[in-house]
DNA sequence: GATGTCTTTATACAGATGTCTAATGGTAAT
DNA sequence: ATTACCATTAGACATCTGTATAAAGACATC
């Protein structure tokens, strides 16, 4: 999508707009805030993005894609699929640098919010998401021999994918009650739906 | 906790907070435009509240006290649990005023991650929530002779309050695929459980 | 009608903001 | 070495921001 050349001040940019919309948020960023930050003049960041909102949502793009991609492979793997569950869980926690995409989806979200011109772009990382889910879940409640009449694939993914998103908003808001002994309660109803697995599938 | 009179001005200016808060976000109002919007001289906002972060929690709690009245008051009644929760779930669509709770509720918490001084606030009002639903849900459980050793209640209320975050987020940020299907689900689940119901307890 | 208190106003201020421009630096091709 | 192109810089501009202050208005009490 980004035809433009990856100068060092351009990558310097897109860096200092991630860690900051992690730490600092959208509502803090301006354009000398992550020029300074990128080591970088000011005047750049509309030479190369024209817009500071552009720039973070190159920055979120560019986030998103190395995710896509990590999370189609966890996917793809042939597993059973409570481990991929419990990788994709974990993921969440991770001290590392990943722990902050939480973070920067719902700073982009909230951004969005009220910027009709941004909602597009973000509905279709959403769409993104759902489509990775939908493959993997349609995939495990067949193995699982789970009656999809009852239990529709598109409401168990908007169930996964809501309540995914309502724990990363507690948590950065600082609540985490309950959150244990619900991811404790899911791992063990998939380890009775994998006890209970056809082996034939 | 508000020991200030209820002048015209004041009342105003929280009418105003509110009602901007949910049309503009929290990231668009300024002392001045907040001011223009309740027909008021914008000294006043230091007059009254110091600050515009504390308008803005203020008008927040003012609607937030609102609900959560009528969240009690909704779940103390003596009919069969399905009827509160599709009453509750009712509320989520109203077009009504009452429907920009979950619009103000984002962006207060989004205003809140970035603002340490915040946290404790939103925290509180969270609780709140988890109390009010933790009451219902022990009750309804109960009643349903569900195991709470298999589905601990705090486990429930968490998975509860977590999608429901989720749909609202979803919502505001224009993607609603899957959520007529979950809520369909969760009913039929419900009427089930309804049905299968000890009429004893 | 003078006093005192609460409310409201207009105005000032320094600082930060996004946008834009003209000039400079570097570098490779001619 | 001159040309041409891309990258970078410093600086200017009008506008908006939060905060502050001094003065005016409203209005009941004495």
């Amino acid at each position: 999508m980004s035809a433009a050349p990856d100068t060092d001040s351009r990558t310097a940019l897109l860096d200092a707009a991630e860690r900051l919309l992690v730490e600092r948020g959208h509502a803090a960023l301006t354009v000398r805030v992550v020029a300074r930050e990128a080591g970088v003049n000011h005047g750049l960041v509309r030479y190369y993005f024209t817009n500071l909102d552009n720039l973070l949502l190159e920055a979120f793009d560019r986030f998103t894609n190395q995710l896509f991609e990590r999370q189609r492979a966890l996917y793809a793997q042939d597993i059973p699929f409570i481990e991929k569950w419990r990788t994709a869980m974990g993921y969440l926690e991770i001290e590392d640098r990943e722990a902050g995409y939480g973070k920067l989806w719902l700073e982009m979200q909230s951004m969005a919010w009220n910027k009709p011109e941004l909602k597009a772009r973000l509905q279709a990382v959403n769409q993104g998401w759902r489509t990775i889910l939908t493959e993997a879940f349609s995939d495990a409640m067949n193995n699982y021999g789970i009656d999809t009449d009852q239990f529709p694939v598109d409401a168990v993914v908007s169930l996964v994918m809501t309540f995914n998103l309502g724990l990363q908003l507690e948590a950065i808001g600082g609540t985490t009650d309950g959150h244990e002994a619900l991811l404790a309660m899911i791992d063990q109803q998939l380890q009775l739906a994998e006890g209970a697995r056809d082996p034939l599938r």
